[in-house]
DNA sequence: AATGTTTTTTAGATTTGCCTAAATTTAAAA
DNA sequence: TTTTAAATTTAGGCAAATCTAAAAAACATT
């Protein structure tokens, strides 16, 4: 089957929505994608007829496994995108998901079995979301601001939100970049600075930088 | 401005034709498109409205300036991407085209210029046709058959139609290949046969094999 | 439990791109 | 030049995806 770059959509925010909720409302959904909640109801009846959707008039809906599935691969598609805009054409990672959003509904899976290969098999797109594999299946990568990592918990710099001038002349003086593997040894409470074990040694950060890296790591479950 | 795959589709065909026939007609358009008349109509009168098109009732229409500048940079994109799909993905030159028909409707232009830069900016795409560059000139590049190239012309060898063991067999004895640079020396009428001077000296070949054998040249205006 | 508020759905339109069938215009032939 | 044939346009409709406004259902609160 086809599916047009709106039910396409549908299903990608829908997939979205319901991993924090479980089951999505109406009115959620119109807001997450800019439309009318009329507009909404609608697309559920055509998704619903289409089995992508479990929906119940007034009870909110959730995706069937076909309708997992192609969110998911559209996920693939959009983040598979995203890592070839920034690995090899160069662009910032604040760039690609606008084009990305355009590239995601070129449907030829060929096109992107070949892309994901020619790009090495990629596990994580520029902002360390994690990438859905051929068969769908997608890693558990937890991704969250420093300041939230439990302790000795090992992960990886995938993201620095504020790219003033200031933080990043901290971040040099640390030695902390994007990739950088680092664990939090110790927190202090009365400040809520953090030290952290990196390759060079052991540094101390204050809250307000750990509030704007974001790590990842595997989930063991 | 930005314009639906529908009118850029419209657009880039009107291109073509015209470039052979200067005025194009509402069945011969309809026809390539594989739509009805009427609809082409319809589609004229918008064109016609957003000045994309030159159009008389009953009398044909060719492009504006400005339509003729959005046609040029859809098979700007459609080329780049046929390249890409080629050179990085590895796609067979039968098979980009198709694929290409998708990505040429993603409409942000520094992805275009980037991936142009990116692939080192091609002169022609896989199947030998000239790629207009950022400003939207178009080197002037003749694709023929090898039986129809002028004596004493240099060219070289772009696509090869028919691919059965049998010419592929035949064109490595010959020492003939894609990019390989070549010249008519003589033609005999008697059996059409051709003689080629290729760098590894002069060569012989049949008018079934030459009929088969793509060359492109640039045109000395 | 009754009432009011919020959420969701229905009803009725609009736009884009397409269709078929009928009417019109142009071009060709007798 | 009149008639016929071919090409083109108009008329009227349909499906997708959207909208606003009104109706219906669910929920929250006295």
């Amino acid at each position: 089957m086809n599916y047009s770059s709106s039910e396409e959509n549908y299903l990608k925010t829908i997939f979205h929505l319901q991993e924090t909720d479980g089951t999505v409302t109406t009115n959620v959904l119109a807001q997450k994608l800019g439309t009318s909640a009329a507009s909404v109801t609608d697309m559920m009846k055509k998704l619903a007829n289409k089995k992508l959707i479990n929906y119940k008039r007034y009870h909110g809906f959730s995706l069937s496994n076909e309708g997992k599935k192609i969110a998911i691969l559209v996920i693939r598609r959009h983040r598979l995108w995203e890592y070839f805009l920034s690995e090899k054409l160069k662009f910032g990672w604040e760039e690609v998901h606008q084009i990305a959003e355009e590239l995601e509904h070129v449907s030829s899976k060929k096109l992107i079995d070949r892309l994901d290969e020619y790009l090495g098999f990629p596990s994580v797109d520029p902002h360390g979301d994690p990438i859905p594999d051929q068969k769908g299946r997608i890693r558990n990568v937890k991704k969250i601001p420093l300041d939230q990592l439990p302790p000795q918990q090992q992960a990886e710099v995938c993201q620095v939100t504020n790219q003033s001038d200031e933080i990043l002349e901290l971040l040099v003086h640390k030695n902390i970049s994007i990739g950088t593997k680092l664990e939090v040894k110790k927190y202090f409470p009365f400040d809520h600075s953090l030290e952290l074990k990196i390759k060079s040694g052991t540094i101390t950060i204050s809250e307000q930088l750990a509030k704007n890296i974001f790590v990842r790591y595997e989930q063991t479950i």
